[in-house]
RNA sequence: GGGCGGGUAGCUCAGUUGGGAGAGCAUCGGCCUUACAAGCCGAGGGUCACAGGUUCAAGCCCUGUUCCGCCCA
């Protein structure tokens, strides 16, 4: 049995390793419990607030949440144990498209369609699975530690919101920024839907580029058209070529015979067609082509729709109606063949567009559909980033966001399925009017019918996205929320969706509310696994952030993603580096188990009663250590630089706290001098409450567990206030004097270890430094250096001659020797002094060639060049050791 | 085709006014030393993609080349 394991109840009550799981479930139910999440709304206070990207109410948690939530709740702790208003205000979209597949889905396990039982009962379906099982995610997000104010969670279909959607409608429409027109859009034959174009994904696909011959009339010579996609011929309406292209200057006729339905359609001369392309003849085609479409205004050209709703050929395909359009495809590609009209294939990769929803293959069809024209919006979007109003961060993404938002197109709003926010528009049966309106009209505006019908189509879920700032915050009611909260203080979401969501909350906020909907956007990477690819359920490479945390614990999870989430680059996450930070959790853990042992029985001496100018050098310099992390953690934080919060903090716990403080801090503690004992009690009890109220925000569950068995009553951790700087701890004399003593103790750990010293054997040591205040130092603070070293004797001399027979290290000018009785190892010494040699010659030679170059001494600013100049002095220095410690050595067996 | 990002140690990445190349993990060696073996101590490891240029000085600034990734058309 391990000797550590035998003291495990005498020097704590806590468990040796933390164990996360227990400690989770307990503090989130009494944060929760205890609303310590509430936005208050306290006068005097400043505000912060967050709204949250609203994730599909079909979501369940997947790591890109992950890192989505954790990065607001590290600044919405933050910016709370601050002392901010804060409100963190959580919900979900009703996600029209993929919750109605949802349903769908069910209803198709029972084998009936949506249409079976009609609008209502389908609408009353989706909202018994939302009940039901929507908005698993939500408790997920509680998994994670998220402390948003659930009391005001919202959704994008609840009755307030819904309000909002028609009032903005309603307005819009009224300013004549949405209106109802006869347009190309993209039509998902699955789903049923118009999509917008940013809905669309486009995918590199390898397909065909066909040549068909279109006969002229008179039966003598025809036009060749090159296309991806034969069977949208059947549509066509003419054949269009360039007015500048000489191989058609002379043709014999202005029109083609259509094959297969033997139309005979114009040949008509547009400049935007694409010479250089196949043969520079572009087939025609209005009803299923966006070009082709905007070709037919321009010379008023009939647009005739071959497809239905299913993608199926329709009765204006003649013989190939019914057909499904691929199985047309083929269909009229043979049928060319035996006509003779195919004059070739070729291979041909290009882009083909996708539904973002189901992955199916998109149809550019004609449709009527309702579009915000979204122009004027864009403008004032562009203007408020251009002006810093709102603040894009990394900073590169803003020329992405313009170039976006120049080049805008109308948007479709409308969608062809049920679940959604149903367009409050009317139409009067008795005299066609239309009537738009943000309350449901008795009678027709016109003509006092009463018999109005809506229109069918919902809005897209993006549109009541839009209006999430400001209407999750009660609007149009001039409610309090809005004056205290809106514009929100930053929106953290991912860069994929800064067009769809960013963009257009912009437009919407700025234009309703008359101000920008936040302060800043901080759009983080996606979360890879650990070979860089994309994480999808295909590749099977997905991580489920659930059993990640059962498996390690939520707050491994939370700091990996911290320590991960550089700007501007994609977190690879894999287990491997979860249980890696894991360890640092744990490091947490037992620095306070160590910590409790010394502090709980005792009375520590408060640290206002201290002051740091009669500190041993080892406090001194913690404290300047201390102060220096809260300066970097607040600079990164506010920066919305969080791997550098995580690291300063990874590093200072870890590799200055525990490895150097604590174990210098066990001489005194463990020793006999009762002042000095309550001295460093106090120290190192004000130090890991600093500690756990630094990494708090990062890591909320291990630091309120260790918070809450320390000694004194205490409240929640999340609500005491945020470290800050204490200027009189800033200390670099101490900073310089620790990086001495460190560095001539790891000195003789080396010599130790290279030697093959046991670990645990008191050695004696030699140390000759030339310089006096170093010295000194050494001098002042020869215990710290013998205790961490393990040395007995030391000898701390300004100059001397080396002792005989000793190894020994160099540590810029000084000189370390243990005597190892005529033992020590003459190549070995000699191999390890030559490499060095090499090392510091050509450090030398740099520093002197730039001190030789009258050009360096003319230009260089001064402290460059003295910092160069004493760099030189040292190095020279350094050298003479090591060539005396070479002499030496060689002349030992003389 | 246009735009953006990236190429730094075996791996993943920091490197914020240009001024002696860093971290974590991994590797190798030693150690149960009274918080922690999920630990401690020590060590090795880099033509900063390539080629030019600016500068006294370049991982960093400029130009070109090349490879990878993403977005838009």
């Amino acid at each position: 049995m391990k000797k550590s394991d035998e003291t495990k109840e005498s020097s704590s009550d806590l468990p040796k390793a933390y164990e996360f799981s227990a400690v989770e479930k307990k503090w989130y139910e009494y944060w929760e419990k205890h609303k310590k999440f509430h936005a208050t709304m306290d006068d005097g206070k400043p505000s912060f607030s967050i709204v949250i990207p609203p994730p599909n109410v079909t979501g369940v948690l997947h790591v890109g949440h992950a890192l989505n939530n954790t990065l607001q709740d590290v600044l919405v702790r933050y910016k709370r144990m601050q002392g901010y208003n804060v409100l963190w205000l959580p919900g979900t979209d009703h996600a029209g498209i993929a919750t109605q597949n949802v349903v769908e889905r069910q209803l198709a396990a029972e084998n009936i369609s949506r249409h079976d039982i009609g609008r209502k009962k389908f609408i009353e379906r989706v909202w018994q699975w939302k009940e039901e099982s929507g908005g698993q995610i939500i408790n997920q997000l509680k998994r994670l530690g998220c402390s948003c104010d659930w009391d005001r969670e919202r959704f994008t279909m609840d009755e307030g919101l819904s309000r909002a959607v028609r009032e903005v409608f309603a307005r819009l429409y009224h300013e004549g920024l949405i209106y109802k027109g006869d347009y190309i859009i993209n039509w998902c034959p699955r789903c049923h839907t118009a999509l917008a174009d940013l809905e669309v994904e486009h995918e590199p696909t390898d397909g065909k580029l066909y040549n068909i011959r279109y006969p002229f009339t008179t039966g003598d010579g025809y036009l060749v058209v090159a296309t991806t996609r034969p069977e949208t011929m059947l549509g066509d309406t003419a054949v269009a070529v360039h007015p500048s292209d000489e191989r058609y200057n002379n043709l014999p006729e202005k029109a083609v015979v259509l094959p297969l339905v033997n139309r005979t359609i114009p040949i008509v001369f547009d400049a935007h067609v694409e010479r250089e392309f196949g043969t520079g003849a572009l087939k025609v085609t209005p009803a299923h082509d966006l070009n082709d479409f905007e070709i037919s205004r321009r010379h008023d050209l009939p647009a005739l729709k071959i497809m239905d709703e299913s993608g199926t050929m329709n009765e204006a395909a003649g013989d190939y109606a019914g057909l499904d359009r691929f199985a047309c495809r083929k269909k009229v590609v043979e049928d060319l063949e035996k006509l003779g009209l195919l004059e070739k294939i070729e291979e041909y990769q290009h882009g083909v567009g996708h539904c973002y929803r189901c992955q199916t293959v998109v149809e550019p069809t004609l449709s009527k559909q309702w579009f915000v024209s979204v122009k004027p919006l864009a403008e004032k979007a562009i203007a408020a980033v251009k002006e810093g109003q709102t603040k894009i961060h990394p900073k590169t993404w803003e020329n992405t966001y313009f170039d976006w938002m120049y080049n805008i197109r109308d948007w479709c709003i409308s969608r062809q399925i049920w679940w959604g926010h149903q367009i409050p528009a009317w139409t009067c049966e008795d005299c066609g009017e239309l009537i738009v309106s943000n309350i449901d009209p008795e009678e027709c505006t016109k003509c006092a019918g009463s018999k109005l019908v809506q229109e069918t189509d919902v809005l897209d879920t993006w549109f009541s996205s839009a209006l999430w700032p400001f209407s999750t915050l009660g609007w149009p009611d001039n409610t309090k929320e809005l004056s205290v909260f809106y514009p929100t203080s930053v929106l953290i979401t991912s860069f994929d969706i800064l067009f769809f969501w960013v963009a257009r909350m912009m437009m919407m906020g700025l234009h309703f509310m008359e101000e920008i909907p936040f302060k800043d956007v901080y759009l983080h990477a996606l979360v890879r696994d650990a070979e860089g690819q994309k994480m999808s359920k295909s590749k099977g490479n997905v991580m489920d952030p659930l059993l990640v945390m059962d498996k390690y614990g939520t707050d491994a999870l939370r700091f990996t993603m911290i320590a991960f989430a550089a700007q501007g680059r994609d977190v690879r996450l894999s287990e491997d580096r979860i249980e890696g930070y894991r360890h640092f959790i744990n490091k947490i853990w037992n620095a306070a188990r160590f910590a409790l042992l010394h502090i709980r029985d005792s009375h520590p001496t408060p640290i206002e009663e201290i002051d740091p100018e009669t500190l041993s050098l080892p406090h001194q310099w913690i404290l300047s250590r201390t102060n220096h992390t809260i300066g970097e953690v607040h600079k990164a934080l506010n920066d919305y630089r969080f791997n550098d919060a995580a690291h300063s903090l990874y590093q200072f716990v870890w590799h200055e706290f525990c490895d150097w403080y604590l174990e210098w801090l066990k001489d005194i503690l463990f020793g006999d001098d009762e002042l000095a004992k309550t001295t460093g009690q106090g120290i190192l009890f004000a130090l890991l409450e600093i500690i756990l109220k630094l990494l708090h925000p990062i890591t909320p569950f291990v630091t309120e567990e260790i918070w809450s068995v320390l000694p004194g009553n205490r409240s929640s951790i999340m609500t005491e206030p945020f470290p800050e700087q204490v200027d009189s701890w800033n200390n670099p004399e101490a900073d310089a004097s620790a990086e001495l003593l460190m560095g001539v103790v790891t000195g003789f750990r080396n010599i130790r270890s290279e030697t093959g010293i046991h670990p645990s054997a008191r050695i004696d040591g030699v140390i000759i430094c030339p310089v006096k205040h170093k010295a000194e130092v050494l001098k002042n603070n020869s215990k710290a250096v013998r205790e961490r070293a393990r040395v007995g004797e030391l000898h701390i001399l300004q100059e001397g001659k080396q002792p005989q027979g000793a190894a020994s290290y160099i540590f810029n000018e000084i000189e370390i020797f243990v005597s190892l009785a005529g033992l020590v190892d003459v190549d070995q010494e000699l191999a390890k002094l030559e490499k060095e040699m090499d090392k510091v010659s050509l450090q030398l030679k740099k520093v002197e060639g730039k001190l030789g170059n009258s050009k360096f001494l003319d230009n260089a600013p001064e402290e460059v060049v003295a910092g160069e100049k004493e760099k030189q002095e040292t190095m020279s220095a350094k050298l003479a050791k090591i060539n005396e410690s070479m002499e030496r050595l060689k002349h030992l067996n003389d």
